[in-house]
Order: C-alpha cells, then sequence, then structure tokens
DNA sequence: GAATAGATTGTCT
DNA sequence: GACAATCTATTCT
C-alpha cells in the first residue's frame, strides 16, 4: 500500500457521530480505523459491527442504567473510545454514540487490514497474509495497537480516528453474537457485517 | 469444518 | 466468588 493512500486517512469530523446507535453502527461499516501508534501506523476498513443500546438493552454494558467506572465511556460523549478488557486476555474497542443521557456504543468486531500490515502481524505473531490478523473484536485490538491507554479519546482527531471509506458489498445485518443473557434483546438485528467479506469474524450466513 | 475445553483477570455482587 | 460483547489449540468427523 502506498503513501499515497497514508494521505487520504484525514478524520472525519465530529459531527459523523451524532446520528442514532443504529444508524451509526451501519455508517461504520466501510469507514476506516487508524492508529498512529508509536510503533507505527496501521489502518483496517470496518467490515463488521454490533450496536449497544444501554439503559433498555439488556445486552448493553450499560444495561439498567449501569453507570461504573469501566462504562463511564458509554456515558460520555458521542464520538469517544470505549474500550474494555474482556475474558481474562482480551480488549475491545466500541465507539460511543448517543449523548450523555444515553449511555449507546458500537463494537467494531472486525476490520480488513489496510496499511501496516507488517505492524499488524507482528503484534499477533502471525503471518502477514493471515486472515485471522484482524477478523475479531479482540484480534483487531491486539493487531492494532488498542488497549486502556486509548480509553475515552477522541476519535475525530489522531491519534486514534475514524477515516472516510466507501462499503464495497451490501450490508447485511444479523443478531448479535455472545449475548445470550440478554433475552429478547439478544435477538435484535443489531449486528452489521459487508456481504461476504473474508474479514467478517463469526461466520454468518451471507 | 464443527465442537469442545482451557486460558486468565478486571469488574461487580 | 462468579462471570464476561473472546481466542486458541485440540479433538473429533
Amino acid at each position: 500500500m502506498s503513501g499515497a493512500l497514508a494521505e487520504t486517512l484525514a478524520p472525519l469530523s465530529k459531527d459523523f457521530f451524532s446520528q442514532g446507535v443504529v444508524a451509526l453502527a451501519r455508517a461504520l461499516v466501510g469507514k476506516v480505523l487508524v492508529h498512529e501508534s508509536a510503533a507505527g501506523l496501521t489502518a483496517g476498513r470496518i467490515v463488521e459491527t454490533e450496536a449497544y443500546r444501554g439503559p433498555d438493552d439488556l445486552g448493553a454494558h450499560s444495561a439498567g442504567g449501569r453507570r461504573t467506572p469501566r462504562v463511564a465511556a458509554m456515558w460520555g460523549e458521542a464520538g469517544h473510545a470505549y474500550v474494555y478488557f474482556i475474558y481474562g486476555m482480551h480488549w475491545a474497542f466500541n465507539v460511543v454514540a448517543g449523548d450523555t443521557s444515553e449511555p449507546h456504543a458500537v463494537l467494531v468486531r472486525a476490520v480488513e487490514p489496510l496499511l501496516g500490515i507488517e505492524l499488524m502481524a507482528q503484534r499477533r505473531k502471525l503471518p502477514p497474509n493471515d486472515r485471522d490478523l484482524t477478523n475479531g473484536p479482540g484480534k483487531l485490538c491486539k493487531a492494532m495497537g488498542i488497549d486502556k491507554a486509548l480509553y475515552g479519546v477522541p476519535l475525530f482527531e489522531p491519534p486514534l480516528f475514524v477515516a472516510a471509506g466507501e462499503r464495497r458489498a451490501q450490508l447485511r445485518s444479523g443478531p448479535r453474537i455472545n449475548i445470550d443473557y440478554a433475552g429478547e434483546w439478544a435477538k435484535k438485528p443489531w449486528r452489521f457485517w459487508e456481504r461476504g467479506n473474508p474479514w467478517v469474524s463469526v461466520k454468518p450466513r451471507d
């Protein structure tokens, strides 16, 4: 990939994030996530997202109005990062949506590597052409160097930001992954992905 | 390819 | 003390 591409990666404006959480989850598919870390630049095209709509949504960490230190970012301004640690070893990255009275967020579940692929491979200890590089929430965080240090940072300016990008295939939707405990809420079709994209995590029926 | 179990720790009850 | 918006290795078929 060329330096020319890197130069086209400018942050979207703050306004982009001011839309409903489900609309934002849809809009983010095809956009590019960029991280300018000390180790180097990585960028990936977002191909899979999920919307979490607390306090009503029982699948959300903010369910029932829960407002603990961990979920504080969900109660913050739209367009900031909500990063959490899960299963004792993985980080997951979310884009906060809604205003400060609405604890909403969009989980980014998979990206397609665009830039800094060698660095991603190094961080993941995998070959650069490996499909497992970024096809899952924990995997993409590891590959792109996203962890607690980026908790709450704005996503409309460096070092971590969302840039313009195009969808290359039809947008599909289905139930969210691994929230069976959420009852009826688990059935909502708030998972979105780009049809047929090989980087999507848990294989959907496209 | 599918199913299963084990890893490992921050967070909340 | 229980569990989690997951990943990996292993063991099947």
